[in-house]
RNA sequence: GGUCGCUUAGCUCAGCUGGAAGAGCAUCUGCCUUACAAGCAGGGGGUCAUAGGUUCGAGCCCUAUAGCGACCACCA
């Protein structure tokens, strides 16, 4: 007999290792049936877990359980990201030192150890939330075998001429001493100073005013732009303007991108400032003049400045300037600057050899694959396209940092000519291992330097389908994976890994990586304040929140609303879960107690009534699979909810009397009940058990147990037709309402007899009960 | 500035292809009813952001406006 009361955290603990040892969740793949495919995304392993990911991640699994129980064979591997920088910031933040203080070796040492102890942790968090993967196929992105398969992309990008190597502008972090690439920008408001500061015209000494917010760079200026149609300015094109402190002369030129109405219409090209100084360089021939070094100073060669740190040279040049009465005026500004999202330092641009992977020649083929993919909500494609239309780099994937997939290559000592490794040969570490062949195929020389940068995270977290078909592999699943059936995550990697992944795959295969996209929201800390690490606001740790309530009211908590709608962590929600879980406890005592003597048998008699629920049942359980066909994994929830109070405060409460007093009612009418209590809560116990899956197999197991666990069923819909019992039904309920009504208007208790009743039927129930 | 989304009861949110406004919480009233008082029954509470339009009919479709949010861009 089920217990009096439901103890969550003895029985969780028991179904999570019964799962574990009857291999439940296990993936086979000789099993025949049709594969259902998930690529999840790999969280990535630095610190702690919160309830964002909490909402996500439970989204997706009860998706897997779905197709689990619709009868698909189900590929849900697990994965961590323990790549790049947000594990190497980790390990600088938890050693109190930076990097290159610690050394190569010992600080890759130190970065596997630390990823290695979270992993353990979100491991044991993710399977306490019951999610059904299997965690025999899990991955990390830091490992021989993902290293190999990363490598393996790698070159056969390069071989399909997608991926080149060049010295060219790229995006660079002085905090982090890394590039970066464009996705992993982030917009911050800052307060500086806008200077107003006089230049002069070589051939005939007019003043002219230019404002900027990087007086210091002023060394690396190497022309001034006005817009041609700048009636006011336009006669100063074609001149030389002479700098002042610095002491240099550079062209006036003419550009349309000039805006008019901002500073003073006049601009001064640096390389670089920003991302138009990179174009009008690239454009107009510019010569390059870089005046910073990688750790965020002026470089030692520049005169007066060299050494200083940049905010120190702006200062001083102001000063050297004002000094010089070259300053005009100085006004405070808030304007927005890209920062590096991982440290949020302000980014500056660098000049660098880089691997990059070409994006800009294939976008439209990127918005055809992304026509060809289903997006749950559906709207969420617009933003796809929206980033495709508008990336303006390629991709460039080298980052100068330590931990990560280093990659293949080796360079001649002499004339720089990359040398690759073999593809047998892989994984390789150029740092460690040597290229399998003697001499520079290009110029005979026989020294080579190994590649000492490593691979963008994206670079690798992109390669997730083909982790998961192991990719190249003697032994791969790339024929049961290609496409994959799902990818899952929140809206905001849209753009970079959904996207990147999008490029491999094309790139590879000439086809999108999977058939559907699932995007869920996320949590907000509060009402428009949205949870992140930086601001530490995420108040409720998901293990506390198991501990007090359960990993299935937590699971109800994360499976309510819209896909791809951020939701407010709600305490109430919580609260509301706990309800429904109890009262699927109580209810399915009552109807346990009525099953005692109860043997399945083939039976078609139904009373009126009990037609009635299991019509009510079919109605709301058609929507239910039609919201799950759809991904809406809360609406589903929401209906199925809806339907089981209904259940129970109306349907049982009728039944109860037929199930108590056989003698009154009679033995077949009570059979009538028992069978419909029977199926139906059986495939309430199914349906939720998407949602609730520990309270559902505590119940299965005791009442049915026809199977190794109810996870393993497949749902068959029931093939009724009582669409007059439904609507006759639903009138039965308003009478009996009514009566209900009257007693507790009248004060007085529900089992109160009534004596006169008069009840007027419509013409449709007075037929159906005759 | 661009793209997308949101605005429904005091609060948190559902409302599918247009057909008499819904749930939970809160509030008020009553009820120990052989599963459940962590429960049950019932009441009050809404110009569906605003203004137009399409339609026999609009919370839902169209246009505009406002507020909020996410992402992106501008950043001299």
């Amino acid at each position: 007999m089920l217990d009096k009361k439901y103890n969550a955290s003895e029985k969780e603990k028991k179904w999570l290792d019964y799962w574990r040892d009857n291999k439940i969740y296990e993936f086979n793949p000789e099993d025949k049936r049709e594969v259902y495919s998930i690529d999840t995304p790999p969280p990535t392993v630095n610190g702690k877990i919160h309830i964002g990911h909490i909402f996500s991640y439970t989204q997706t699994e009860m998706l897997a359980r779905y197709k689990r129980l619709r009868g698909y064979n189900i590929f849900y591997p697990f994965g961590f990201d323990d790549n790049g920088l947000p594990s190497e910031r980790l390990v600088e933040k938890e050693q109190c030192k930076r990097a290159h203080e610690i050394g190569r070796e010992e600080f890759s040492k130190l970065c596997h150890e630390t990823t290695d102890k979270y992993e353990k942790e979100f491991q044991e968090l993710f399977s306490k939330m019951g999610v059904s993967t299997d965690w025999n196929i899990h991955y990390k992105t830091v490992s021989p075998s993902t290293i190999k398969i990363s490598q393996r992309s790698f070159l056969d990008l390069l071989k399909k001429g997608h991926c080149y190597h060049k010295e060219s502008p790229a995006l660079w972090c002085n905090e982090c001493r890394t590039s970066i690439a464009q996705a992993e920008l982030e917009t911050k408001t800052i307060k500086t100073t806008f200077n107003y500061i006089n230049f002069t015209t070589v051939e005939d000494n007019e003043k002219f005013t230019i404002a900027t917010t990087r007086p210091e760079l002023l060394p690396a200026i190497v022309s001034v732009f006005v817009n041609p149609n700048d009636e006011k300015n336009k006669h100063l094109i074609g001149k030389t303007a002479a700098i002042p402190v610095i002491n240099v002369k550079v062209p006036i030129m003419a550009d349309e991108k000039v805006a008019l109405d901002k500073g003073t219409g006049l601009v001064m090209c640096c390389t670089f400032g920003d991302q138009t100084d990179i174009e009008w360089w690239k454009k107009y021939n510019l010569p390059l003049k870089y005046i910073f070094t990688s750790d965020g100073r002026i470089d030692e060669k520049v005169p007066n400045y060299g050494g200083l740190k940049i905010k120190e040279a702006r200062k001083k040049i102001i000063e050297d300037l004002q000094a010089g009465g070259y300053v005009v005026k100085i006004e405070e500004l808030e304007h927005e600057v890209q920062t590096h999202e991982r440290c949020g330092r302000e980014v500056e641009y660098t000049v660098m050899k880089q691997w990059f992977i070409d994006i800009m020649n294939h976008k439209e083929d990127f918005i055809k694959i992304g026509n060809e993919i289903n997006w749950h909500p559906a709207y969420m494609h617009a933003r796809y396209d929206e980033w495709v239309n508008n990336i303006a780099w390629d991709w460039c994937i080298s980052r100068q940092r330590y931990f990560g997939v280093p990659f293949p290559v080796w360079y001649c000592k002499k004339c720089g000519e990359p040398i690759f490794a073999r593809e047998e040969d892989l994984p390789v570490n150029p740092l460690v291992d040597l290229p399998k062949v003697d001499k520079c195929p290009k110029c005979s020389c026989s020294e080579f330097v190994p590649e000492t940068d490593v691979m963008d995270t994206w670079a690798t977290s992109s390669v997730t389908p083909l982790i998961n078909m192991r990719y190249g592999e003697k032994e791969n699943f790339e024929k049961i994976l290609k496409p994959m059936s799902l990818r899952t995550n929140a809206s905001e990697i849209i753009r970079t890994w959904d996207f990147y992944t999008i490029v491999k795959s094309f790139y590879h295969f000439g086809q999108r990586p999977w058939n559907n996209v699932m995007i869920s929201g996320f949590v907000m800390a509060s009402k428009g304040e949205k949870i992140s690490k930086s601001k530490g606001n995420s108040k409720h740790e998901p293990m506390d929140l198991i501990n007090q309530y359960s990993a299935d009211v937590l699971r109800y908590w994360a499976g309510t609303g819209r896909l791809g709608t951020d939701i407010v962590f709600s305490e109430e929600t919580l609260l509301r879960g706990k309800k429904l879980i109890n009262k699927i406890w109580n209810v399915s005592k009552f109807i346990e107690m009525h099953l005692t003597d109860y043997k399945d048998k083939e039976f078609n008699d139904f009373e009126y009534i009990d037609k009635w629920i299991i019509g009510r049942f079919q109605e709301m359980e058609k929507s239910f699979l039609i919201y799950l066909d759809d991904y809406e994994v809360g609406l589903a929830l929401n209906i199925l909810e809806k339907f089981f109070w209904e259940f129970c405060d109306n349907y049982i409460e009728i039944v109860k009397h037929r199930l108590y007093r056989p003698e009154e009612f009679g033995e077949e009418a009570r059979y009538s009940g028992q069978k419909t209590v029977y199926v139906l809560l059986y495939k309430l116990l199914q349906d939720f058990s998407i949602f609730f899956p520990f309270i559902t197999e505590e119940i299965f197991q005791e009442i049915y147990h026809n199977n190794k666990s109810i996870h393993i069923t497949e749902i068959e819909p029931l093939n009724y037709m009582f669409n007059e019992e439904i609507k006759c039904g639903n009138e039965i309920i308003d009478i009996i309402s009514e009566a209900r009504g009257a007693k507790t208007n009248n004060n007085v208790s529900l089992k109160t007899p009534i004596k006169n009743l008069s009840i007027l039927f419509s013409n449709e129930l007075e037929k159906a009960i005759n």
